[in-house]
DNA sequence: AAGACGAAAGTGGTTGA
DNA sequence: TCAACAACTTTCGTCTT
């Protein structure tokens, strides 16, 4: 899939096609365009990729009926607000063929329309972040976070030119880490429609922007999931546990990834309390390689003097 | 035959001149 | 802006159980 490179340099032509012209999403393919004419912009409404945009600098009023209604939105949480929204659309008389009479009608949703698309966006990124965040699992305190993190973003104008999805899944990807519960990328784009690439382009795009600093992820932090899935119980866990404290106290995890450090002990606690599992196994819930589990787990058992019999 | 091993080349991000 | 660099992946042939 090819996503247009270069995403802030297509601002030229696109004036002058704002009518028609684009009929697909060159993202995903979806037909479902939203025309906001207000704004001169086109986006997909199914992966809220903005296609072509002429930036016509939104008035203030409207901006501040906007985002108190957002405000008010985002306290009552997304599914409820997709409802709201959703009713209000169907009304819409059509642009196509302008009836004669009905102008001042048109005039009128027009002015409307410019509120209603930028919300529209606004509770479809809502959704998204609800979607994904429900598919990974997440507490509510992260959904909120990330919602409030999206909220601040769009304040910041960082929004608008990008993927709605992208955006929101490295908001996501971001909160997790905030909140101690990491996702691997691997994760995240896995229930999300745009993959890893553009997710951490995403990712670092807002750590940049909004000045957020986001400490590394811990190994430890990534012990019990992958623990679970593998089948594997609390005393394995707490064995890998200690495994990575003993590491990091020997500056073994400087400069490694954090997954593959809790994969490769995971990798030995399990061996160590006779529960074997196969670097594969491992490695297919983990997403790294085995290549980098035999790397760490190596590294580990040596340093460490914990003798691994296969 | 499956699992583990490790060399070698490739990828994408970071860093420092 | 570009080249060097470190961590990790991919691929693949070989060894072990």
């Amino acid at each position: 899939m090819v996503v247009p490179e270069g995403d802030k340099g297509g601002g030229k032509d696109k004036k002058r096609d704002k009518h028609e012209e684009v009929k697909t999403c060159p993202e995903c393919g979806s037909k479902c365009l939203v025309h906001d004419y207000g704004r001169a912009e086109i986006f997909c409404a199914d992966c809220g990729l903005v296609i072509a945009e002429n930036i016509v600098d939104p008035g203030p009023e409207w901006r501040a009926f906007d985002s108190e209604q957002m405000s008010k939105r985002a306290r009552t949480g997304a599914p409820l607000t997709y409802r709201i929204h959703d009713k209000g659309l169907s009304t819409l008389t059509s642009w196509d063929s302008p009836a004669q009479g009905q102008y001042n009608l048109k005039k009128w949703e027009q002015r409307t329309h410019i509120a209603n698309t930028a919300e529209r966006s606004f509770v479809f990124a809502l959704s998204e972040i609800e979607r994904m965040a429900s598919a990974l699992k997440l507490p509510m305190n992260v959904r909120e976070a990330a919602s409030m993190l999206y909220r601040r973003a769009m304040k910041k104008h960082l929004i608008r030119g990008r993927s709605i999805e992208g955006i929101t899944s490295a908001i996501l990807y971001i909160t997790c880490r905030q909140y101690g519960v990491p996702r691997t990328l691997e994760e995240v784009s896995g229930v999300s429609r745009v993959g890893q690439k553009e997710i951490s382009r995403a990712y670092r795009f807002l750590l940049r922007e909004l000045d957020i600093k986001v400490s590394p992820a811990s190994p430890v932090d990534f012990v019990p999931r992958f623990c679970s899935m593998l089948g594997l119980g609390g005393d394995i866990e707490a064995k890998a546990i200690e495994i990575i404290k003993r590491a990091s106290e020997k500056e073994l995890t400087n400069g490694r990834g954090p997954i593959g450090i809790a994969a490769a002990a995971i990798y030995i606690a399990a061996i160590l309390n006779g529960e074997h599992r196969t670097q594969k196994e491992v490695s297919d819930v983990t997403g790294v390689t085995e290549v980098t589990i035999r790397n760490r787990y190596k590294e580990l058992s040596e340093q460490l003097d914990i003798e691994v019999l296969l």
